[in-house]
DNA sequence: CAATTGACATGGA
DNA sequence: ATCCATGCCAATT
């Protein structure tokens, strides 16, 4: 479970400004498909300078209890957030702020 | 070791 | 569009 943490943290780092993903995006990206959860969790835990605000859920919904805060950096990094706690995905999905983003996952990783 | 909880994902009501 | 139910994984109690 710990290599998903540098996984990630890499991933996250790997982001653009404007750039949004989902824990589910994050972890099929960091090489483990089905572990988006404990990408939430290490975010919460984590104390390294990772860009939790660019990652949301599936539903486009921000962190519960951060939604505002999340929703500001959004807005500061050009990302458009609806109601001040959403963000339309429709336009997250295939281009991100003009780079490429597809990784698909580089080899079976799955030592469970 | 079993039950519970959680910054998730998907689908149906 | 929102809420509820089920599944999946990991950490806590």
């Amino acid at each position: 479970m710990e290599d998903l943490e540098p996984a990630v943290l890499a991933v996250l780092r790997s982001l653009v400004p404007g750039e949004v993903v989902t824990y589910g995006e994050v972890a099929a990206d960091a090489g483990w498909p089905g572990r988006a959860r404990a990408v939430g969790n290490i975010l919460r835990w984590t104390d390294e300078p990772v860009p939790w605000w660019r990652v949301v859920n599936a539903s486009g919904r921000l962190v519960p209890g951060n939604e505002q805060e999340q929703a500001k950096r959004l807005r500061a990094e050009g990302v458009p957030v609806v109601d001040g706690q959403r963000v339309p995905l429709s336009r997250i999905r295939s281009d991100s702020a003009g780079h490429s983003r597809a990784a698909q996952s580089p080899k079976g990783r799955s030592p469970r």
